[in-house]
DNA sequence: TAGATTGTTAATCGATTAACAATC
DNA sequence: TAGATTGTTAATCGATTAACAATC
């Protein structure tokens, strides 16, 4: 009865394509089709037309997609036709050079508050922002309606600031510590662990 | 008549298995089972079973594992055993970000040398290096005969980079770059692509 | 021995690929 | 129309889970 959901793995490669699709645009080109898409990102045609129908029919049939097209439609179902608000918890080196990155801004992430705990860094001007005490993650996330977290805080307190940021209303949490993030099941958490992804490769090596 | 090959998947769990024996043993626990670690983990103890089964017997039936044993024979597997030298090339924010953290030398990757094409940058002391000028790049490699990079330079130059690299040697790119490399099968890449799974969540936000 | 937990086999589930009818 | 490529169905492949005999 109730319709199937979309699997996650395919809400995953969705930002892969759409960056493909951007690319292409960039190069002026408006039309494309599932097999050039599969070549350039290293999948199968079948994948990627399958991935898509999920979603409904975005081609022409003999004629492949229009990139621009197709690209606003990815950018729709994604919810990217606005930007979204994150809030930035850490401003060490790593919540430093993250405040700096200007890929999330053009990518519709926009960091509009950056918190610390430090008095050393209170106050520090950061990309056009200036720290904040931690102590106000709450009534800033609240007030702002924000629902996005990046969270770049050493490893010992990330499940106790995560607790605070979800218990303000977080729902979507990108955490650069290695913890592993209890959660509830209406909180999403991705995890950038450079050491895993390391220690996996060298498997592979002598 | 070949082995079957252990999946790929199987191996990516296994430095997540490794980090929570460290916590235990850290904790000074001297045993666990299949299922605390799969509680600790979010994963079944079926799964934290059957994938050990890949590589031995690593348990004691009716006790569980060894937190010492198990965590050493996974560091064996994974070929922990010895530190890794690494090559980072950009030394730009996020560069230097990376070569001051420390949990790469913690747990088996020391970065070794930095770095960067902008003559501003080289010269620099980064954590106890000297940023080098990027024409050096290959000499480096070749001499130390080092395996592992970490790319951390802008897209457009990914490739031509990533080229570089594997010509002289390397065989793991840890990929901070959006770019999607193109590299022969021997080569194994890893992306870490903060905008993709920032995205990929906002699917389920509203 | 009884109790507990492993290691492994079989069953289930889910994802990818192949094939092709639909159709522009 | 003929040619091309989609969208979808069916077949294959692979991963996870469940169940239980092995065994300490």
């Amino acid at each position: 009865m109730s319709a199937k959901k979309t699997p996650d793995i395919v809400i995953g490669r969705l930002p892969l394509y759409l960056r493909v699709l951007n690319q292409l645009w960039e190069e002026g080109r408006t039309t494309t089709n599932s097999q050039e898409l599969g070549e350039r990102l290293g999948l199968s045609a079948a994948q990627i037309r399958k991935d898509l129908s999920h979603f409904g029919g975005f081609g022409k049939y003999g004629a492949g997609y229009e990139v621009a097209y197709l690209r606003e439609q990815l950018r729709r179902i994604l919810h990217l036709n606005r930007v979204w608000p994150v809030v930035l918890v850490g401003a060490g080196n790593l919540g430093r050079a993250l405040a700096d990155y200007p890929g999330f801004r053009e990518n519709g992430f926009e960091i509009v508050a950056v918190f610390d705990n430090d008095p050393q860094k209170i106050g520090l001007a950061l990309a056009g922002l200036t720290v904040q005490d931690v102590a106000w993650l709450e009534a800033v996330i609240i007030e702002k309606g924000i629902q996005i977290a990046i969270l770049a805080v050493p490893a010992r307190v990330a499940q106790a600031v995560a607790d605070r940021l979800i218990a303000a209303g977080i729902r979507a949490i990108l955490n650069y510590t290695p913890a592993r993030l209890k959660t509830p099941p209406d909180v999403r958490v991705q995890d950038i662990d450079p050491v895993a992804r390391l220690q996996h490769m060298a498997y592979y090596l002598e």
